[in-house]
DNA sequence: GAGTTATATTCCCCTGGAGGAATGTAGTTG
DNA sequence: CAACTACATTCCTCCAGGGGAATATAACTC
């Protein structure tokens, strides 16, 4: 994983919100559509590219994907550290924080992402 | 300066390594085509793209055009945080260590920057 | 002014990737 | 099994931008 790899995921305004609502921990794919409130097609394939290049990790749930960042990335130190620093840097911005507030409300009226993995049902 | 644009500059390997350099402090055009060992254009078109979106000032100095990181640039706080999340993340990089090094023999080498803007001589 | 140096710009070709409509696929539910 | 849900993939179009050859420009030198 090459350091412009990284700020070539980092380059896309969607796949940005993205990682940045991974930031808080793992979510499926109808959260992103109900947080981004972008159509299906294009998260799906922003989340497939940053897939690709390693900087999210899939896996199925039922008829649900689970995505997270790739765990163990304490020794990939450029993704971390860019990570932070993205965190750092949207702290003020407004879309990122409405991103946020609608995720915990999403937090909210859906089950939880916990429940989903036990379950197999109640997500979005 | 949004965000996204910061990150599609840092997204090409010659302009990664033409921002590591000024962190060591302003720099004339054959400085960078010294040290990168690229073709002048493909220098001279990063320095352009890099201009054109305030990620770096050029003044002319006779014959040559010295390049800086903008002064005031604590007032752009993602990018002062992502310029030091760069010098982090390089900081074990084979290509950006050998930069630096060439930087510093030429510094040897060369009459350094203050030189050029005192006389207008001695540059590479 | 002619020549030279340092740098920028223009022209070309070419690839990556963004966006969206339509379709495919995996898993679940009844 | 069929129907449905959640998501991925394929197809298309379009454009930004990377690389290089050639040319232009600006400033200095003589």
């Amino acid at each position: 994983m090459k350091l412009v790899q990284i700020y070539q995921c980092l380059c896309d305004e969607t796949r940005l919100r993205l990682l940045h609502l991974l930031l808080q921990g793992p979510l499926c794919v109808c959260h992103f559509q109900a947080v981004l409130n972008e159509p299906q097609v294009k998260i799906s394939k922003h989340l497939g590219y940053l897939k690709t290049r390693g900087l999210v990790t899939a896996s199925r749930q039922g008829n649900w994907m689970i995505y997270a960042l790739p765990a163990g990335r304490e020794r990939m130190p450029e993704l971390e550290a860019n990570l932070a620093c993205l965190q750092d840097c949207v702290a003020g911005n407004a879309v990122f924080k409405r991103d946020l507030a609608r995720l915990r409300k999403l937090d909210l009226a859906c089950a939880p992402i916990e429940a989903v993995r036990g379950t197999g049902r109640g997500c979005c």
